[in-house]
DNA sequence: GTCCGGTCAATTGTATACACTTTCGATGGG
DNA sequence: CCCATCGAAAGTGTATACAATTGACCGGAC
């Protein structure tokens, strides 16, 4: 019999080093063009080259690295057309889930979201930015997690998770994070009232906005990484 | 310099393994829920398992293969749920293709694809089945090759893909393969004339009644493979 | 007969060694 | 001084060996 046999072979490692490489890209330190050497990742978490091949696989599939044969693995970049493609895409989207989402998304979780969203906006905007993200996030994770597509909920996390990585946000201005608070509140007071029409305006309008707004990022930061 | 080295390590072996397995998928010879081993592929391929385990996941990838830890690799299956999903996500997608590729498509190649159309239609429905399928798939495809969103070019094509795999398109009954050329002819001829708001609502109703179809012939069919 | 536990073959997971490619800099000729 | 060429270093690609897991088969107790 097994006794308290450590998990010596768990694949629970692999995931938590795709977590780790993962959080490293969307915080910023690995940014887009960085290459992602295998044995200094090796080394790094202290496995083998084929745990991490595996890993830079998985990356890539979640489109979040590029791989080039024999020339190794890089953080994506976007051109702004590319930015331009992926919102549009993501508009298409999360229509599609708000649709259903509109009449499953149970009426607590609206009401608390509201909440946080007034208190928000009488916040200072400086200090509070960090926690307006992760409203933020939580806000459309929320909403397309009601959509009962599974599939669809897959595809919008992969495409908020490269919009995320992008870090195009524009959080740093007050007049965004002011304004993006503004059109949360609406939306969320939309769809208490379970008012699909008006919804689905507010929602278009505000990836519209936010596409915008992380065009004008984009161009205000040059120089971080070439394009290809 | 390098004389006519054949190309020892080319990478292109790699695609070409995922393409033969990736029609064996296709040509419906591994089902759904056939597990794939890797020792067994190898062998097929004479290769080393270190390539069928990345052609695998390059699978897993393009969600044609599902993957359990210590349980191996096997052809997807889908339920009836999951196939409605796919045909919502799809028709989203393929109408904001058309949105920007209406005014895209060059006239010839639709002139040509009318022209097809209506040999099609004039034609044993019996004997003509292939070609049906070949076209269908080459008039979709030609749509949204044409919307000049790459990134959007490279879902609609995973999900046809999947859709495809399924082979659920019903081909084999009469009145489908005629009632499908009916429609495509419509919406071609929309297409020419630049008619983007009927053209929206044919294409809509079109990927609508090819998923009644693909949910019919779905039920048609059990014991071919468990769900899980 | 059925349920339980253990053993074994088949299969997957991981590490490592080696082969090949690319990159970049040094060296030498023009 | 510039450029071509060669070669070493770094890095990726592939094969193979071994470890761990799974699932099935088998025998015995109840």
């Amino acid at each position: 019999m097994k006794p308290t046999k450590a998990p010596l072979r768990d694949d629970v490692a692999k995931r938590k080093i795709y977590e780790a490489v993962l959080q490293r890209i969307l915080n910023g330190e690995l940014k887009p063009g960085v290459r992602l050497v295998e044995n200094q990742l090796a080394e790094q978490y202290t496995v083998s080259r084929t745990i991490i091949r595996e890993v830079l696989f998985t990356l890539l599939r979640d489109n979040l690295v590029e791989r080039n044969h024999n020339r190794g693995t890089q953080v994506v970049s976007f051109t702004p057309d590319c930015v331009e493609d992926l919102y549009e895409i993501r508009k298409s989207l999360e229509l599609l889930a708000l649709k259903t989402a509109i009449n499953a998304m149970p009426l607590e979780p609206l009401l608390a979201f509201e909440q946080r969203f007034r208190e928000l906006a009488s916040e200072a905007v400086q200090v509070a930015a960090p926690q307006h993200v992760e409203v933020d996030l939580a806000f459309h994770a929320f909403v397309f997690e009601h959509c009962q597509n599974k599939r669809l909920v897959a595809y919008l996390e992969n495409v908020s998770q490269l919009i995320h990585s992008l870090r195009l946000l524009g959080y740093e201005l007050e007049d965004v994070v002011r304004e993006t608070g503004e059109q949360h509140l609406a939306l969320v007071q939309a769809f208490i009232r379970r008012d699909l029409a008006t919804a689905e305006r507010l929602l278009s309008d505000h990836i519209d906005w936010s596409k915008r707004n992380a065009l004008r990022m984009l161009i205000l930061r040059r120089g971080i990484a070439p394009v290809p």
